[in-house]
DNA sequence: CTCCAGGGAGCCT
DNA sequence: AGGCTCCATGGA
């Protein structure tokens, strides 16, 4: 066991790692206390998140001045890149717009940061979330993760990794539907195994424009624009995309209506303008206080 | 009981 | 291209 911190005022901007973790835009990190987001209790936002990287575990929590983790390896920049903690929070916000409800979100929740997921792991997770509520696509990554993960032995107890592209495609989609994964099961499947066999891989999206990018993404199987964007954000770095879901496109109807082109090419790129060259990351503020009830 | 959740595929025009 | 309809599951 590797333990570090990370000092935050090595960190441009503010670093709030419950907000990160906890906003819905990854589902692959867990804490190991077993607590849930929605009973947080005593944690006080300084509780443990684990997840595992390329067979490496990775514990994080918050500190008074630093980010710590403990890992199997030396996961200092690791950590680093997961997190967002390269982004300069300053420069990001100091580029969006300034209207009264992002300025509300980013108050509210400052030191949010995007986070950068290992790619198949947020696609599969954001496969699964459609038509689903956040909790239940948590349990569904860990009920993945639990039959199809490689088990690690870890601080005397076996962690679960995300499953490799190769157990799922190898799973039938009645036995992900046994996983209660519903009809999102042969889109997993299928998504696993065009990633398996190399039919379509990240390398085939990363380096693309933004809008080419996505376009590619929506070959996967049960990825449309929308999964293409959260999988742009929040694996692959494209700060720029707006996953347009049921809070965003409320929000555009109620504060950006000019915004609102009726179809998803067009309304993705007047809301882009608006919100500006790190539209996504805005996005996600406005997301998580939008959905945790900020603007009642 | 009905309604809905970080949508997408298939089919129709 | 744009507009249906169906798709599983579980909590409110």
């Amino acid at each position: 066991m590797e333990r570090g911190a990370i000092p935050t005022d090595e960190i441009a901007g503010a670093v709030d790692v419950q907000a990160t973790l906890e906003s819905g835009q990854t589902y692959l990190w867990w804490r190991p206390d077993g607590t849930t987001y929605e009973t947080d209790g005593a944690s006080g936002g300084r509780a443990w998140y684990r997840t595992v990287v390329d067979g490496d575990v990775v514990e994080v929590r918050q500190t008074d001045a630093a980010v710590e983790w403990q890992s199997t390896t030396d996961a200092d920049p690791l950590v680093r890149e997961l997190l967002g903690l390269n982004d300069d929070l300053h420069e990001i916000r100091a580029a969006a717009t300034d209207d009264d409800l992002t300025t509300a979100a980013w108050d509210a929740y400052d030191g949010l940061r995007i986070v950068r997921d290992p790619f198949f792991g947020c696609l599969v997770s954001f496969i699964c979330s459609a038509q689903m509520r956040v909790e239940r696509i948590f349990a569904m990554q860990e009920s993945l993760r639990e039959h199809y993960g490689e088990p690690i032995e870890y601080d005397g107890e076996t962690v679960h990794a995300f499953p490799e592209p190769e157990a799922l495609a190898a799973a039938t989609e009645e036995d992900l539907r046994d996983l209660k994964l519903g009809y999102r099961a042969p889109y997993v499947q299928r998504t696993a195994e065009m990633v398996a066999t190399g039919e379509l891989t990240r390398q085939d999206v990363e380096g693309r424009a933004y809008e080419l990018a996505r376009e590619t993404l929506t070959d996967f199987v049960g990825v449309g624009d929308k999964v293409a964007d959260c999988v742009l954000l929040f694996s692959l770095g494209y700060l720029e995309a707006v996953p347009l879901d049921t809070w965003i496109r409320s929000a555009i109807e109620d504060h950006y209506p000019d915004c609102d082109c009726g179809n998803y090419a067009d309304t993705s790129r007047a809301i882009r303008e608006q919100l500006g060259p790190y539209a996504g990351y805005t996005q996600t503020y406005l997301f998580h206080y939008l959905r945790s009830g900020g603007d009642e």
